[in-house]
DNA sequence: ACTAAAGCCTGGCTGC
DNA sequence: TGCAGCCAGGCTTTAG
């Protein structure tokens, strides 16, 4: 379930293995997946392109090609990159294939089909329906303690549901909501306006501080080139998850065994104890 | 303008 | 053992 932490180590993983590589042939194998092109455009569009750069902007990974084209691709809940030899035989659910022009290949593999990818030109795409909508970056300076208040202001909505916006805040996903509502001891069920000013500034680090926790704490996995796939494997205990699938189990800061509730078809985890208000 | 809910999709799991 | 039915959740679309 790729959410920034996840989405912004694939990148990295992504820069150390196929950056600067030429694609000599890049193949669709599910239309689903670039739902804009056909296969023979997919190809066309990609062969004999090199890469140029990788980034991210929210959860959306962008490959910038020589030919001022980009290559957005969104993991969405079970989108994975790999990293393999040319030979390899690709597994099941790939969907996408990108031969490269050092005996390797990268795959795009995504058991339930809801990841995509599109290319356009480098000029059009920050106005894209994709990133146009997108708030600010977290890490960004815009990304403030009074912006937050700004957008919190009128919104009647749960506060975890308003959190999932990623047209108010990009990159925070069903996990890492629940992770940084506990750290900032903050009820998820209030309204997002009611959010009173003396907690503003500690949800705003929260969200910060469990992002960048989590992308320190997976960035120790082993480089492996067959894993880029935006899987987050702790290694340290200040990344591992403490909210998050724990139903019942007790919460690490009071011990109050922690609760499940379903908000907006979404299982929210959270302290009854330690996130009352 | 805003909010709520359904829908997309496969495989793992539960319970009959 | 088989299988129906539920669940996982990011995002878009539709409805209110």
């Amino acid at each position: 379930m790729p959410e920034l932490p996840e989405v912004e180590l694939a990148v990295r993983a992504l820069k150390k293995f196929v950056l600067g590589r030429r694609i000599v042939k890049a193949q669709l194998l599910l239309q689903r997946t670039a739902p804009d092109l056909s296969p023979r455009q997919f190809a066309s569009k990609l062969r004999g392109a090199r890469i140029e750069s990788i980034g991210r902007r929210g959860k959306y990974i962008l490959f910038t090609l020589d030919s001022h084209r980009v290559l957005m691709a969104h993991l969405r809940m079970t989108g994975k990159f790999l990293y393999v030899q040319s030979k390899a035989v690709p597994p099941k659910h790939t969907h996408a294939i990108f031969h490269l022009d050092n005996r390797h290949k990268l795959l795009f593999k995504d058991l339930r089909q809801f990841g995509f990818m599109k290319i356009v030109s480098e000029a059009e795409l920050f106005e894209t329906k994709e990133l146009k909508p997108l708030a600010p970056e977290p890490f960004s300076e815009e990304f403030s303690p009074a912006y937050l208040r700004s957008v919190l202001a009128n919104s009647r909505r749960k506060l975890k549901e308003f959190l999932l916006d990623q047209t108010k805040i990009t990159g925070l996903g069903n996990i890492y909501v629940s992770e940084a509502l506990f750290l900032a001891q903050i009820n998820p069920f209030i309204e997002a306006r009611e959010l009173s000013a003396r907690r503003l500034p500690r949800l705003h680090k929260a969200i910060r501080d469990v992002l960048a926790d989590s992308i320190e704490a997976g960035s120790t996995d082993d480089p492996n080139p067959e894993s880029i796939d935006g899987s987050y494997r702790p290694r340290t205990s200040k990344g591992r998850w403490k909210m998050y699938g724990r139903e019942g189990k007790p919460c690490p800061r009071c011990g109050t065994p922690i609760r499940r509730k379903t908000l907006a078809a979404r299982s929210t985890y959270y302290c009854p104890r330690c996130q009352r208000r």
